[in-house]
DNA sequence: CGTTAAGTTGAAGTGAATCAAGTACCGTGG
DNA sequence: CCACGGTACTTGATTCACTTCAACTTAACG
């Protein structure tokens, strides 16, 4: 094997365990996993499989973000999720066999990993292991597909909404002095998607907020200056 | 043993295996898991468990229905299904450990199985065949609760919510000459609960489809006329 | 047969969508 | 360096679907 072979499949070991997926998958399972995979790069916008499609490969965003979401015929969406390095969009529809209830768009350029499906259902026959790492992933999927109920559904308007994902994002985010900090890759308008409102209210309600101290933004960095009130009004 | 065990025996293997989770089950893990498990009867809004709630048991509906809601601070409430016999309400929250995220409630007196987690999680270790039916049953929950999602936050008005609400209906319901016919045993407010709309909107839209000649109702049974057409009307 | 829960219908109020008309921002090329 | 075009953001006015409130009817059930 040529040197650069090596580094590669570092490289790739990496990236595939940069989510929890395959942090407990066995050596040999980890090496016929991307033995049977290709990698693929995909450019901003691209789609890797669309809702109602039948489910031919299963994914692995090794790099880059992948948006999550369903699309109606009238232009409408709403966005689940932004999926990003380790994750594995699709995976229930693989597993089941049922059409794809979500669409999967490439935000930036992407590393992408993919594997035939049967190939993939094959591989999970012969390493049972991989069930529980099957199994935390949907569970996880399931979660927040209810938080996102939660959001959409029992939120009595669109500031509790708006709030309840800034705290969400708030998780994934960097502690300061003046309050948590986060840079906000999405735009009003795919805020808006996110939690069933229009991109005018979203900016109306961002700059409410702003009014009453709960939050500060100057381009697209947001510093939740109050966090517990913003929770407290949020508290569905 | 006695004879009656024989016979209560049989009735249990029948009302596990009304769903698909223990169809595919080897007969000595079906055994065990009753062994494990201790029989129990719900009254009519009874609670199995809340949302926020630590999953501490298993439970398997045997007989009866389950309410499987979420609820806010202000009394607002969502439905997301009702579980019948065979289902394995609150699966997700035993499997991770995370809190529960519904409510689960006798709809009408239940019997219910139910096992402590732990004993659960260890007959999954013995048992990691049982990991299949776990992974169709949790990509069912999420696929429903995507489902849900499109209704709830994709559809643009109340009337496309209602009409994808029946016409899930009709999946499991009966085909006659004049159309599919069932019986309707959620209350108006109910369906607006499963749908994010008020009582007096559920009422007013189905009347609106009565008279457009798409359904009829006599009581609680109601009669989809034109599925067709309800169904082009639906379309998100 | 009376009491309670569910359904119905009308009227008024409202939150958010939509429409409209801007401004700020950013990368590109003259 | 600045004009340009495109995208995102902002703000106000209008509209509308649905909620809420209220009064009433009908059905369910012990």
């Amino acid at each position: 094997m040529p040197h650069t072979y090596q580094a590669d499949r570092t490289d790739r070991c990496q990236s595939y365990q940069a989510g929890e997926f395959f942090k407990a998958l066995p050596r040999e399972a980890m090496a016929e996993f991307e033995a049977l995979s290709k990698r693929q790069t995909y450019a901003s916008r691209e789609v890797l499989f669309e809702e109602k499609q039948n489910p031919s490969r299963i994914f692995v965003v090794l790099d880059g973000q992948v948006k999550l979401s369903m699309n109606s015929i009238d232009g409408r969406r709403l966005i689940l999720r932004i999926a990003g390095p380790g994750e594995l969009p699709g995976l229930t529809s693989v597993l089941s066999g049922r059409e794809h209830e979500v669409t999967a768009e490439a935000l930036h350029p992407c590393k992408i990993a993919s594997m035939r499906r049967q190939d993939f259902l094959e591989f999970l026959l012969r390493y049972p292991a991989v069930y529980a790492s099957v199994a935390r992933d949907l569970s996880q999927d399931y979660t927040r597909a209810c938080e996102q109920l939660r959001t959409v559904g029992l939120a009595p308007n669109a500031p509790v909404k708006l709030a309840r994902l800034l705290l969400e994002l708030c998780a994934a985010a960097h502690q300061t002095d003046h309050g948590v900090q986060f840079r906000l890759t999405l735009t009003h308008g795919e805020i808006g998607e996110c939690i069933g409102a229009s991109r005018e209210t979203v900016t109306r309600t961002l700059s409410d907020f702003k009014n009453r101290h709960l939050l500060d933004f100057h381009g697209s960095t947001l510093m939740i200056r109050n966090q517990m009130e913003l929770a407290s009004y949020a508290e569905v």
